[in-house]
DNA sequence: CTGTTAGCGCCTTCAC
DNA sequence: GTGAAGGCGCTAACAG
């Protein structure tokens, strides 16, 4: 059926050897012979079993991206960047979705260890804390993407979260707001996003002259979604006093709370001014268009692949913990009160 | 290293077939028989090689999901029901990127067709017309997302996209609005998507009482992006009379339509209805909520799949062309004039 | 019901 | 610079 080293070798009545040196350019072959071999090569149209020779090297040059949910949209930019690079290094990607789910993660690195399918994983985890993780002994490196959970034992690559949330923090105390309310995740233990965040938004309001209430200003929510950025407004509007300024930990958090912030009534920025986390492309485009912390996604892409490349080519140094570039894109919906 | 299938046999004192036996359950192995050998399994830990399992048996279980673009939302929503339910299916899927571009597409069609990686591939096409998909002889099955280009040989999912535009008109029509242009792609052979909704949007309006001007109010565009959509907007308004509705062919367009609108001073529905297609996840938090033809993602996630494994089973019936279903969501951007 | 024997297609250690 | 043989780990024919 398919043609085969073999068949080329007989064709060209050399040895298989010498094909396949030829195929990969090992070796010095002669000018001759490889013309030879390079005519049977094109009249049969070879074409090498990548599935046998992988078998053969102990490598596929297959990434698996193990992601909460490819549609979120935060994460399908990440995917593309991702898929984008790998294909540039020469490697294709599995992606595969955890819903955030602890035991899922841990069933698909498991798959991915055993299966030999994969020569890395790169894991954006929500639901493994650090022991978790730790405990994990793969034979196929693992690097992780978003927060670094402590006493994790893996590379990582990601934002200074508690760098940016302060930033971002300051960015609305600076454009006059006084009840600014965190919004999105529970911080707790399996949350590290949320909490590191909202370690960077309490220390930016710390060291403001006029520092709000207390942690009644955090509303947290199940998930990232808007449909929880929605809820958590309501939940806010309920409480005695409103907050005139919203710091949500993503952007799709933020787009529910412009919506309901809308619905309510209430102007943006004008009444209550909004900054998102991720700066989603959609952000751009949203009506007012949302001032949101931009992580450098090409960059979380590029750190992870070629630390997780050298892992692969059999590196041994110790666990490295890599802070990406991020900016703060001021919009409309925090323009100066 | 690794633990093999001869190390579990030495260990339960058996051959590498009956263990083998085992792990699948094939024939009937004598209950003590499998006993012994699980104990092996389970005290050596083995996993099976499934690199030299497919290299063996032909088959991967990995499909290639190839798509112009992960990160545009609906791609992602489709890529994330093709993910779900392929995994329900005991497959893993491979993400590619195709930019859209032609030739990207034919050498990833190339290289899953050549490389043993993949059992079949799901291609969302938007460079390849006909002729070009006819001509493609490959080993791998593939299955079409999205248009049937005329003449193709390939088995396709995707809605009726005459009837689903066809009717989106009739809603704006039926609401009221006289000037009806339609936004999106070029309409060129190898647009076939904007082809399709071009013919039902200008079938609604000939059997429309008051049909409005000719072609001029169809705004072609370069791809189907939020910057696209606002640029389609700036160009409909420059033009001599406005249109009241817009109807376009991607939620994305919409969304940079609904935004340029806004910049415009223009409301929304009141002044300008706005309709869009693919019924992204961002569309219903919209501001404001926006109209979409919904395609049944998930639908077609299953069809496509259940086609391409018929496929790789050996089924060699003619091409088919599977049309799912999709529905009109009237939200706020269209409501009655 | 179980053991033996061949490969799947490729790369690579040995000889020449 | 080239040929021959062996094996990566597994499963599918054949025995027995």
């Amino acid at each position: 059926m398919a043609v085969t080293l073999r068949d080329v070798a007989a064709r060209a009545g050399v040895s298989a050897r010498t094909v396949s040196n030829v195929v990969n350019d090992f070796h010095h072959v002669s000018p001759a012979m490889r013309a030879r071999v390079q005519a049977a090569l094109d009249e049969l149209d070879y074409q090498p079993n990548l599935l046998a020779r992988s078998l053969r090297q102990g490598r596929t040059g297959i990434i698996a991206l193990l992601l909460p949910e490819i549609a979120v949209p935060y994460f399908g930019e990440l995917a593309h960047e991702v898929v984008e690079r790998a294909s540039r290094m020469g490697c294709t990607v599995l992606v595969d979705e955890t819903s955030g789910r602890r035991s899922r993660e841990l069933a698909l690195l498991d798959v991915a260890d055993r299966s030999r399918w994969v020569d890395g994983v790169l894991l954006s985890s929500l639901g493994l804390n650090g022991r978790a993780l730790a405990g994990l002994r793969s034979r196929v490196p693992v690097v992780l993407l978003g927060e670094r959970t402590a006493g994790a034992s893996h590379d990582h690559v990601g934002i200074d979260n508690v760098a940016a949330s302060r930033a971002a923090t300051q960015h609305l105390i600076d454009a006059g707001r006084r009840r600014i309310a965190a919004v999105g995740g529970r911080a707790g233990p399996s949350d590290a996003t949320s909490r590191l965040r909202l370690r960077g938004y309490r220390a930016a309001l710390r060291s403001s002259p006029a520092p709000p209430g207390g942690d009644d200003l955090y509303a947290r929510t199940p998930d990232y979604t808007r449909a929880a950025g929605a809820q958590a407004v309501r939940d806010l509007l309920a409480r005695t006093q409103p907050p005139d300024a919203l710091l949500c930990f993503s952007d799709e958090l933020a787009a529910g709370a412009l919506r309901e912030l809308h619905d309510q009534g209430l102007r943006v920025p004008s009444d209550v001014a909004v900054v998102g986390f991720d700066d989603v492309d959609a952000s751009r485009f949203a009506v007012p268009s949302l001032t949101s912390v931009a992580p450098d996604k090409a960059a979380i892409a590029k750190s992870a692949l070629e630390m997780l490349v050298e892992r692969v080519d059999g590196s041994r140094v110790g666990p490295r913990d890599v802070h990406v570039p991020y900016e703060l894109v001021a919009r409309e919906s925090s323009a100066g009160s």
